[in-house]
DNA sequence: TGCGCCGATCAATCATAGTT
DNA sequence: TAACTATGATTGATCGGCGC
């Protein structure tokens, strides 16, 4: 067994987690797109940026968040409450925001 | 099989979790990777991923610095003298690319933080 | 009709960070 | 401190689409 791993001993390395809002950010357009969980390459880009960190990890999170979410989807069940709660908030804001928009300001 | 739950819904926010789409049920052939016999193709459909051997890859490594593409004759060459199916190099080379796109892409922007408010 | 390539993704695995 | 789990990255190989 040469299977020789030093190859990696480079890379994988240091590893670090992403921050917990970013995982939060990450996190909301999972859920909030779990009928169809694959950012455009716009979209990717846009959340590389709110979450500051890169293009390529974005697509590893997603990559590896549907993999091991469908591998065990009961283990999420409660992650994917908790966030379609959250984004139901905040669509409810959005439909406020709209309706107040639309009263104010709308032929 | 089918289901018959969508009607009318907005692009984003799904209202049951607990629901499974497609892109859940989603499978991957297994690999097709026999083994290359004197007779064509041997064995079994090598069911799981190949592992390269160091050797393997400092070859084709070295090959890649050399070209980044490969003609049908020195494909057939390296298959060969690693022990590989032409498939398996061709391959090999074509993630290669993209490996080597991908760094260039990042090894550019990501130092760059010049980013104007707004 | 077939082949190689691209771009995206899958799926298994590695090595580490975090938790118990 | 050891054992176990969560997570980011790597990579051989697949999938669909394109051009020749």
């Amino acid at each position: 067994v040469m299977i020789l791993r030093s190859r990696f001993l480079d890379a994988r390395r240091k590893r670090r987690n992403f921050s917990k809002q970013a995982t939060e950010i990450l996190n909301e357009y999972f859920y909030s797109h779990l009928s169809n969980p694959y950012p455009s390459e716009e979209a990717k880009e846009e959340l590389a940026k709110k979450c500051s960190i890169t293009v390529s990890q974005v697509s590893n999170w997603f990559g590896n968040k549907r993999i091991r979410y469908k591998k065990n989807i009961g283990k999420f069940q409660e992650e994917a409450n908790l966030y379609a709660a959250k984004t139901a908030v905040t669509a409810a804001h959005a439909v406020a925001a709209a309706v107040q928009n639309n009263q104010t300001n709308s032929p | 099989h089918a289901s018959h739950q969508e009607a009318c819904r907005s692009p984003a926010s799904e209202t049951s979790p607990a629901q499974t789409f497609d892109w859940m049920k989603v499978k991957r052939n297994p690999p097709k990777t026999g083994k290359v016999g004197e007779y064509g193709y041997v064995g079994q459909p090598n069911a799981v991923r190949t592992n390269f051997t160091t050797k393997q890859l400092t070859e084709l490594e070295k090959e890649f610095h050399f070209n980044k593409y490969l003609t049908r004759a020195r494909r057939v060459e390296i298959a060969a003298s690693l022990q590989l199916n032409e498939t398996q190099v061709k391959i090999w080379f074509q993630n290669r690319r993209m490996k080597q796109k991908k760094r260039e892409k990042e090894g550019l922007l990501p130092i760059s933080p010049a980013t104007p408010p707004g």
